[in-house]
RNA sequence: GGCGUGUUCGUCUAGUGGUCUAGGACAUCGCCUUCUCAGGGCGAAGAUCACGGGUUCGAAUCCCGUACACGCUGCCA
């Protein structure tokens, strides 16, 4: 029989949600919906000191908003919660006392100061920084006087020397040591638990069968797995997922790249669909080479034997290609409906059926969604300043004008301002004149549009109308006179 | 210092002993489409598979060593 699948995010609410977080967010969630497992949020704010509720919303909300829905977690379902390790300090409370009766944990009255000195001396001196173990074995007279001094104990677990094996379902088999270990801290002096101590407890009682994490976590396995022995805990699988670099290949961090899903994606305008087929190339491919991703697709398709061992460098370009090209992908309403919600109060968003035919214009020039109020202002708002800019690369003041005033006596008489009529007429006029066409499509776009870049003549004028695109060459003749 | 993990085009990656004169994607460059930009189509360039030894008829693929990078070595998580 097998046991259900269940994994979890763990994030520690110190700070906005993180893309490397979102990455193992994904993996955990992924795995768990493959195989109609349950996946599970669980808020580490174990530092009371760092520790922000806005964070949490930040978070909760970037991973909705990624499409990553959890079954179990604050304010949802509670069937081994609560979910939030700040209202769980009884329960570790109670097993530090277990192993504190059972002699696998003892207080430690060491200080701050000198622990530090402790390390300091040994590194000195080149050996590996470990706990002396020194306060294992005190005397009552010894802690009468220490607890005479008033200074509050820590519970360090007792590390047994031994090998500790395990099969990453990333890395493989991994071995460890343990006696290099040192005893370390479970229960602050303050009364609450080490991150070590709080995710063993938890990962056990939330019965989570699977713990998919950052690589970084690697190296805290065996002691998570020493724990779970004292405890008489089952041992959940483990996989190490590769980390997300920096351009220059250190751990990614917000100093040199952007981190924040909601300030530096969301707010810029980036689409979830772009972000998870970003984030799930990152360390995963699929056997059959495809490389546009939805999450739905991802769930049939997903697997740990796809898994990369090695750490990624994060490449904006790609995403922003991959942003690009959902918004092409999108149908204008759909657009237009996320645009609207983005752009917000913007004026521009008003009039909703000219915003979705001037985004119908952009749309395939978009590399996200915080580009539209520049590309889409022509269409609002009379342009200014194109004087420079309207003589086309190797036309002459002259030509420019005779082209605008003749393609003006014709659009006059038009009525059809339909694009594919507005091509045949302009070409028209260019071929009469001895023009050729860009001689009179280009003055006449940056007319309308004010700018170099800008969607096609015919289509702008389509869209602009008839009206409103006469007084615009009308008013550009003007200006180069 | 110790331990752990990793190392294929600039980047993400395919590759599990012969089909690899190493495939795809992003980025770059060129051509075509074209009034511009974008998109699309076509194409080019780009990796002595970190390095050095082995094993083998044969290695990017297996083994050993070295280098480098990253992580852990906290009463942070």
């Amino acid at each position: 029989m097998n046991e259900e699948i269940r994994t979890r995010i763990a994030p520690s609410p110190t700070g906005l949600l993180h893309v490397g977080t979102a990455h193992t967010a994904l993996f955990n969630w992924l795995f768990a919906r493959s195989k109609q497992g349950k996946f599970i949020m669980r808020i580490e704010d174990t530092d009371k000191e760092r520790s922000r509720d806005e964070f949490i919303d930040d978070i909760t909300d970037g991973l909705i908003w990624l499409g990553l829905d959890w079954d179990e977690g604050p304010e949802r379902g509670d069937g081994y919660g609560p979910y939030l390790q700040s209202k769980r300090f009884e329960i570790y409370k109670k097993y530090a006392q277990e192993l504190l009766d059972n002699k696998k944990a003892y207080y430690c009255y060491c200080t701050p100061e000198e622990l530090e000195k402790e390390r300091k001396e040994q590194s000195k001196n080149k050996q590996a920084p470990k706990y002396s173990g020194r306060c294992c074995n005190l005397t009552e007279s010894q802690i009468a006087k220490f607890k005479a001094e008033g200074r509050k104990p820590s519970v360090r677990f007792k590390v047994e020397s031994k090998q500790i094996k395990f099969k990453d379902l990333i890395k493989g088999i991994v071995e460890f040591d343990t006696g290099l270990f040192g005893d370390f801290v479970i229960m602050k002096s303050d009364g609450t638990p080490t991150f070590m101590f709080a995710g063993a407890i938890d990962d056990f009682l939330m019965k989570i069968s699977h713990v998919i994490r950052g690589e970084d976590h690697l190296s805290n396995t065996p002691r998570q797995i020493l724990l779970d022995e004292a405890l008489n805990f089952a041992i959940p699988e483990y996989g190490h997922l590769p980390l997300i670099l920096n351009p220059d290949r250190t751990k990614l961090s917000k100093r040199k790249n952007p981190t924040s899903l909601s300030e530096d994606f969301i707010k810029k305008g980036y689409l979830p669909e772009a972000m998870i087929n970003f984030l799930v190339l990152m360390g995963w491919s699929a056997e059959s080479g495809q490389e546009f991703w939805t999450l739905k697709d991802l769930i049939n398709e997903f697997s740990f034997d796809n898994v990369g061992k090695s750490p990624s460098v994060f490449d904006q370009k790609k995403l922003d290609f991959l942003n690009g090209y959902y918004i092409r992908k999108m149908s204008i309403g759909d657009l237009a409906k996320i645009a609207a919600d983005f752009l917000g109060k913007n004026e521009m968003v008003k009039d909703g059926n000219k915003f979705m035919v001037a985004l119908s214009l952009v749309q395939e020039r978009l590399k996200n969604l915080s580009e539209i109020p520049e590309q889409i202002e022509f269409f609002f708002k009379e342009p200014s300043s194109y004087k420079d800019i309207i003589v086309p690369k190797n036309g002459t003041l002259e030509k420019t004008k005779k082209a605008l005033v003749e393609s003006l006596k014709y659009l006059e008489e038009e009525n059809d301002f339909g694009r594919d009529s507005l091509e045949q007429l302009l070409r028209a006029v260019a071929t009469k004149n001895g023009f050729s066409a860009g001689v009179v499509l280009w003055p006449i776009r940056v007319a309308l549009t004010g700018k170099i870049a800008s969607p096609g003549t015919f289509e702008v004028l389509e869209a602009l109308g008839k009206e409103e695109s006469l007084k615009r060459i009308k008013k550009a003749i003007e200006v180069i006179k």
